[in-house]
DNA sequence: CGCGATTTGTGCACGTCTTCACAAGCGCCT
DNA sequence: AGGCGCTTGTGAAGACGTGCACAAATCGCG
């Protein structure tokens, strides 16, 4: 590693000290060891090695120091990382030193349940809206949110500082909603409707399906029905695989 | 291609006839192409071109080719696929021929929401059964299903051939559930609670963290406004980056 | 019957991600 | 002060995934 982050700054807010552009696949993870370090923190752990963070978040400890040192993070050979620090680096580097408002669209089934989730509270962000295109809903009030009509959200935007929004319509509503909402300037969508999201360059949309979810692992059940099936007769090329298919997001058999 | 996959191979029901290894990032992305494919039979087409599919998917055409050729698919030079016969094979592959019967544990807010979600049904699942640890829960009704206590799994898991478990329970409990899941016979998991799981060889987990998705998103925010914060001034070895930051899961700016 | 338009299937090169293995650095104990 | 054990950070190699570009195959039409 050459040039090292500046020591301070994740501490002043404001600066905005020029980001290492991380591996994708890194900032994928760092989620996940920033949860696994609050808990080793709450249970008083003041420093932690690679090896035992890397058991709490369920990865490779070289994979995990790797990561680590893409950010610049500053661990002490022969003893670990300063659990304090590291949470304060990796919560600036995601951006989550301030609490990002997000405005969640599609007020039905899934959106009530998102509505009153703490997990959004509890890790750097904050509900600032709720919106439904069925006037019939809106009123309700859900968790403290009144919710508004989607045709609101100029206001809305107009009100709060929105960079985030969270799709849960149906599928048919949401490219719909989805315009809506680059169009009051926000330029990061999580998307829960099964559907393909065109938006201009320069937006993000992540997308999470619950169902494609169970159909992957379907496929892993009918993949292991098969290998079973056929003790080890079948004259096909297809042989026993030991410790077979090791999945990218997948944790298989992890020991304890 | 060498062998063919044999052609009546999908329409017979138990047979096994040798699964093709898939890469599992193919896997990953057949459960979005079979959705697409349905929306273009629902639409009336008989056949569709892997340019136009693959657009229906938010997908690379060239990727798409490679991945319906691992399953050993039937397209046509010149014409293109033949969208009842893929949506056949992709079906048979991720073994939704039969309806899988899965056990949901966790009525809370977000249990809730899923016992009710109509995705699961509509796309080859079935809930089999709602648990839940808490005692005044038990006996609700959801969406026709009574709420069972979580210890009656073995007898649940007596009446119905449970393969896949879905956790919705705080992450203090997730760890007790996956291991009383595993212990009646669950092999494939999917884990909503913020926690890493410990499962025996041969258990599938996916874990699905919704804090996560959107502290990814909140990570590409962070950026995009430092990027626009310095115009293209600050002297560091951060130049402009013209489409920048592809990334894996995340679809950018897809244009219509 | 042959030709051109079209579209699949795939070889190849490239980039990204993962994993091993080890040198460099740090603290503690004697 | 010096040495020893432990842990980080990283070079290098390999596995994996992606996308281009083109040959092979099929259909329709003259």
């Amino acid at each position: 590693m050459s040039q090292h982050r500046h020591p301070g700054a994740p501490g002043r807010a404001g600066a905005v000290p020029a980001l290492p552009d991380l591996p994708e696949a890194t900032v994928a993870r760092l989620p996940e060891y920033l949860r696994a370090l609050h808990n080793l923190a709450d249970s008083g752990h003041e420093t932690v090695s690679s090896e035992g963070l890397s058991a709490a978040a369920g990865v490779n400890s070289a994979k995990l120091r790797k990561d680590l040192s893409h950010l610049g993070s500053y661990g002490t050979r022969g003893v670990g990382y300063d659990v304090a620090l590291l949470i304060e680096q990796i919560e600036y580097v995601l951006g989550l030193t301030q609490r990002r408002a997000v405005a969640l669209v599609g007020v039905g089934n899934l959106g009530h349940a998102l509505a009153g989730y703490d997990g959004f509270a509890s890790r750097g962000f904050r509900i600032a809206a709720l919106l439904d295109a069925d006037p019939s809903r809106v009123g309700e009030v859900i968790n403290g949110l009144v919710v508004r009509h989607v045709d609101d959200l100029p206001t809305v935007a107009a009100e709060e500082s929105l960079a985030i929004g969270v799709i849960a319509t149906p599928a048919a509503a949401a490219q719909q909603v989805a315009d809506q909402l680059v169009a009051v300037g926000v330029t990061s969508i999580l998307n829960f409707a099964p559907c393909v999201l065109s938006v201009p360059e320069g937006v993000d949309v992540r997308k999470v399906d619950l169902a494609i979810e169970l159909q992957i692992l379907s496929f892993h059940e009918h993949r292991k029905a098969s290998l079973t099936a056929l003790p080890a007769t079948g004259g096909s090329a297809l042989t026993a695989l030991p410790g077979g298919f090791a999945a990218t997001d997948t944790q298989e058999a992890i020991g304890t």
